[in-house]
RNA sequence: CGAGGUGUGGCUCAGCCCGGUUAGAGCACCUGCUUUGGGAGCAGGGGGUCGCAGGUUCAAAUCCUGCCACCUCGACCA
C-alpha cells in the first residue's frame, strides 16, 4: 500500500476513501453495498450517539425497538411514502434454504415461499405508527416521544462508505401530539439538537432551513434540515425532522379522544441522523495527512509515544507521567500510550496522524532530562514542549482549543465559499466551482427542476432567516418568493 | 438495461500476442539480530487449484467456447 493517502487536489474521492481504509474506520462487506464499520470508526459512532442520545433523554424522549422486518401491505398505506421507498425496499419472499438439486450449494426453497412478502425497513413510520394506533387513546397518552437506534436498509444503486450504503445505522424518533403547533414546536427543537450536536461536539457548521417540496421526505408535511459544507464544497445534508402533519395518523387511524371528548387524529414528527455524519466528519475536517478529529467526538484525544530503546526506558516513562496520567484521567481525558515495541517513532507519528488524534505528546530521554514533554497538534501541526508540571492543564486548555479552531476552520471555508450571484449567467459560473450559492427563488417547482437540469444544482434548504423582500427569481425574474441556497450534493 | 474493460498470494500488478523447467515482483505478513526524536536495515521464511466449466494439444496462466464476478461510462437514484 502506498505510504501516503491520494491528496484530496488530486482526486477528492479517492482520497475520501483512501482515509477512510488507512484510517481503519471502515472495509466494504461482501454484499455491494454494504459496509463493515471497523472498531475505530464504530468508536467515533458511538460518540456521536452519546451526544445525541443524552440530548434526546434531555428533551423527554425514551429509547425503544421495533422490528426489522415490516408486512409488505404497511407500506403501502401511505401513498407519498411508499412512492418514495419502493424503487430501494429489500424483500424478503422465502423462508428456507435446501441443498441444490446438483449437490453443490445450497438454493431457495421453493416451498417456503411467504404468503405474505416481508419488507425490511427502509425506515420504521409503518410498523411505528401501527403500534401506536394500539397504545394511544386519549390525550392523556399524548406526547408520546419515542426513539430508536437501529439499522434500515435501502438498496442503493451507487454506495459510497458512510455517506450512501445499502445498509446504515441511524437513529430514528417518532414522536405523536395531540396539536399541530406542538408537533410544528417538536419538529423544531429536534433540529436544534441536531445543529448543536453538529456544532459543538462535531465541530461541523451547519445551516438550518427546510426544504422545497420536491426534497421532501417522502409523507412529510414540512421538512426540516440541517445542511454542511464538505471540503470539496459540494453540500451533504447532514440530518432532517419532519412534522409529518396527520398523514401517518390517518393512513394507520391513530385517533384519540380530547379533553372536550372529540375524536381527533393525531399529529407527528420524525427525526432522524445516520452514520453518514462519520462521513461528514471525514470531510469537513480531513487533510492530505488524514482525518482530523473534533476533541469532543475523538475515541483517543492524547497519544502518547515514548521514544525508548530498552524496557528501561520504557518503566522510566511511565515513571515519569505517572502524575500527568493520573491527572488526565481525572480530567476526563481520552489517553492512550502507544508503548508497541518493534515500530518506530516515525511510523506511529503517521499513524496517528492518519486517524486524527487531536494531540500527541513525545516523552524521549531529552526531554525527561528537562522536566518537559513534547508536543504536536493536529490541527495546525505546531509542535511545542510543555513543563511537565503543567503538562495535563494545559491539554486540557488545548483541547477545548482545537476544538473551537477546528470548528472556525469550517466556518471560514464555508463563508469563503457562500456566493451571491446576480443574474443566471454568473450562477452557471459558479455553480461549476462549486460552493453555495444564495439567491431568489420564485417558488415553483418548475424553476427548480429546470436550474437543476441545467445545472446539477438543487436547493438544499430555504434558510429560516430567509428574506425575499425586495429580490427576483435567479431563473425566471418573477419576484422571488424565497431566499434559498442552491449546491450540487451528495 | 446499453457500451467498454478486468479477473494471477492479503493488496497493486508483471507474465498471455509467440503454449514448453519448480508461476514472479513490490508492498503486507512471520522469525532472528541490529534499530527507535518523522513511514528503519540486514538475513531467513510462510503463503497462489492463475475467476469457474468445458474444449484443442504430448503439454494451457497463455489458444478456443460458454458461464460468473467486479470495475468504468451511460441510464437510474439523491
Amino acid at each position: 500500500m502506498a505510504k501516503g493517502v491520494t491528496p484530496k487536489s488530486v482526486d477528492y474521492s479517492k482520497w475520501y476513501t483512501d482515509v477512510i481504509q488507512r484510517a481503519e474506520l471502515a472495509d466494504y462487506g461482501p454484499v455491494k453495498g454494504t459496509m463493515v464499520i471497523r472498531p475505530y470508526g464504530y468508536g467515533i459512532w458511538e460518540n456521536m450517539k452519546a451526544a445525541f442520545d443524552l440530548r434526546f433523554k434531555q428533551t423527554g424522549h425514551v429509547n425503544a425497538y421495533f422490528p426489522l422486518f415490516i408486512p409488505k401491505s404497511f407500506l403501502s398505506r401511505e401513498a407519498q411514502h411508499v412512492e418514495g421507498f419502493a424503487k430501494e425496499c429489500a424483500v424478503v419472499t422465502h423462508s428456507r434454504l435446501m441443498a441444490s438439486p446438483d449437490g453443490r450449494g445450497v438454493v431457495v426453497d421453493p416451498e417456503s415461499k411467504l404468503e405474505e412478502e416481508i419488507i425490511v425497513r427502509p425506515t420504521s413510520e409503518t410498523v411505528i405508527w401501527a403500534q401506536y394506533k394500539k397504545w394511544i387513546k386519549s390525550y392523556r397518552d399524548l406526547p408520546l416521544l419515542i426513539n430508536q437506534w437501529a439499522n434500515v436498509v435501502r438498496w442503493e444503486m451507487r454506495t459510497r462508505l458512510f455517506l450512501r450504503t445499502s445498509e446504515f445505522l441511524w437513529q430514528e424518533g417518532h414522536t405523536a401530539h395531540a396539536t399541530e403547533a406542538e408537533a410544528r414546536e417538536e419538529a423544531r427543537r429536534m433540529l436544534e439538537v441536531y445543529r448543536e450536536v453538529a456544532e459543538d461536539v462535531l465541530a461541523i457548521p451547519v445551516l438550518t432551513g427546510s426544504k422545497s417540496e420536491s426534497e421532501r421526505f417522502a409523507g412529510a408535511v414540512d421538512t426540516l434540515c440541517i445542511e454542511a459544507m464538505m471540503g470539496d464544497k459540494k453540500a451533504l445534508q447532514a440530518g432532517t425532522s419532519h412534522y409529518l402533519g396527520q398523514n401517518f395518523a390517518r393512513a394507520f387511524d391513530v385517533k384519540f379522544q380530547n379533553e372536550k371528548n372529540e375524536e381527533e387524529l393525531v399529529y407527528a414528527t420524525s427525526w432522524g441522523v445516520s452514520t453518514r455524519l462519520v462521513g461528514a466528519v471525514i470531510m469537513t475536517h480531513g487533510d492530505d495527512k488524514g482525518l482530523r478529529l473534533p476533541p469532543r467526538l475523538a475515541p483517543i484525544q492524547v497519544v502518547i509515544l515514548p521514544i525508548i530503546r530498552s524496557d528501561e526506558d520504557d518503566a522510566q516513562v511511565k515513571a515519569y507521567l505517572k502524575t500527568t496520567l493520573e491527572k488526565l484521567e481525572s480530567a476526563g481525558v481520552r489517553v492512550h500510550l502507544d508503548d508497541r515495541k518493534k515500530i518506530s517513532a516515525g511510523f506511529k507519528f503517521n499513524e496517528w496522524e492518519m486517524k486524527g488524534v487531536p494531540l500527541r505528546m513525545e516523552v524521549g530521554p531529552r526531554d525527561m532530562a528537562n522536566q518537559k514533554v513534547f508536543m504536536a497538534r493536529r490541527d495546525t501541526g505546531e509542535k511545542f514542549a510543555l513543563e511537565i508540571d503543567s503538562a495535563a492543564e494545559k491539554i486540557v486548555e488545548l483541547l477545548t482549543e482545537i476544538q473551537e479552531n477546528l470548528y472556525r476552520q469550517a466556518r471560514q471555508f464555508r463563508e469563503a465559499n457562500t456566493f451571491r450571484a446576480k443574474d443566471y449567467g454568473e450562477f452557471k459560473e459558479l455553480i461549476e466551482s462549486g460552493g453555495f450559492i444564495k439567491c431568489g427563488w420564485d417558488g415553483t417547482p418548475e424553476t427548480e427542476a429546470a436550474i437543476k437540469e441545467e445545472t446539477k444544482a438543487t436547493i438544499r434548504l430555504i434558510p429560516f432567516d430567509s428574506d425575499p423582500a425586495g429580490k427576483v427569481c435567479i431563473y425566471s425574474g418573477r419576484p422571488a418568493k424565497y431566499e434559498v441556497i442552491f449546491a450540487r450534493a451528495y
